[in-house]
DNA sequence: CATAAAATGGACCCGCAAGTCCAGATCTTG
DNA sequence: CAAGATCTGGACTTGCGGGTCCATTTTATG
């Protein structure tokens, strides 16, 4: 491991974790080797091992950091700016767009399945993503509360996990059957809780 | 592939098919060898192969298939008699328990997320359980309509959808975190979405 | 420009686990 | 009880892929 990276290095190590990202999202991790990555990325074996001296879980950890960092910004800007209901619906667009084009590749959901709850490193980064995107959603909640948009007994914090919840269930099924219709359901459905709240109290 | 099984040799399937799913619920899928599930079972190589000619996919595809029959059993009967208030709640405290003792170890979504989008025959397993377990709370919700206790222009297979997609996604958060919190906000939000369906219109 | 650290290439090792094979035991059924 | 199927034991092969090593080149810095 080097003690200090070089501009060199640098720039051959963010290859090195784009490279392997896309082989994952393109092959799955079980079928990507390092071989494969170090292919793809036109490195050497040696270089992989000096980047990422624990090997291909460290290479793994760094991916799925990187994938993370991606499900949060793809959401953006709406996701940090859920202040009206046409917000929240542009939103939900968004979020229906990135998986109806993405297809059947979680690139996330891949990884974490595979080194999940085996490594710590992992399982923080997990964790980190969705105590990020359930704050942000529970941020929303709370502004559209002060403007008497949603009603006040709405537990931001509970709402917004059950909403983060269906959409990590909606997406999961979608990798399996291959259709949008529960994703679209659960965001409908939690979206439309909130927008009614005001009316049945 | 033997013609026909002998009592035996239908005794000896069941007891490898139970070993394995055994061990992958201890240790995981990935850390589960042919070798350990011999070990287990006390059976030999040959008769692995024996009974699952396509060899480790095969067995796993049993498994898959026990895991998924155990999801919707372990609800049992009260996923199947979703007829009053208090039905569903039981239900929902079935579930919560379940997963609570059963900890961070969820079966079949680890069967699933390893050969989950690369066999046909999982992904089969996979869309057949979710369309049970749809299916199931979708007719309570249309027997609390009839009873009016859950307003009629609840869309029954939507709101089921919703549902079942919450479970997931708070059942996989568990796994990743430990927490319960989503399943059991995600739950919570689905159910008194449709009691107060009543009540918003 | 000298020197030490960092970066690179690629040959090599090694263990593991899936899968093969066949001899022999056991069962079924006419 | 005989014959053909089914079942079982376990040694063996094989390939793959993660990880090691060291020689060589490139880069930073005084």
């Amino acid at each position: 491991m080097p003690g200090t990276l070089t501009a060199k290095g640098a720039a051959t190590r963010q290859r090195i974790v784009e490279g392997a990202a896309a082989e994952i999202r393109d092959r799955g991790v079980l079928a990507t080797t390092l071989d494969d990555v170090r292919a793809r990325t036109a490195t050497s074996k040696s270089q992989l091992f000096h980047y990422f001296p624990g090997g291909k879980e460290d290479l793994l950890l760094a991916v799925a950091e990187l994938e993370a960092a991606r499900v949060i910004s793809v959401q953006q800007p709406h996701l940090g700016d859920l202040t009206s209901w046409p917000a929240w619906e542009a939103w939900r667009e968004r979020v229906l767009d990135h998986y109806r084009e993405q297809g059947r590749r979680c690139p996330l959901n891949v990884v974490t399945s595979q080194l999940g709850r085996s490594t710590p490193g992992a399982q923080a980064v997990v964790t980190e993503l969705i105590a990020i995107w359930q704050g942000e959603i529970a941020t929303g909640i709370r502004h559209m509360q002060a403007s008497g948009e949603i009603a006040t007994d709405v537990d931001p914090n509970r709402s917004a996990a059950a909403l983060v919840a269906g959409i990590q269930g909606g997406v999961l099924i979608m990798l399996s059957t291959g259709g949008l219709g529960h994703l679209e359901a659960a965001l409908g459905a939690g979206i439309d809780a909130l927008r009614r709240s005001r009316r049945s109290r």
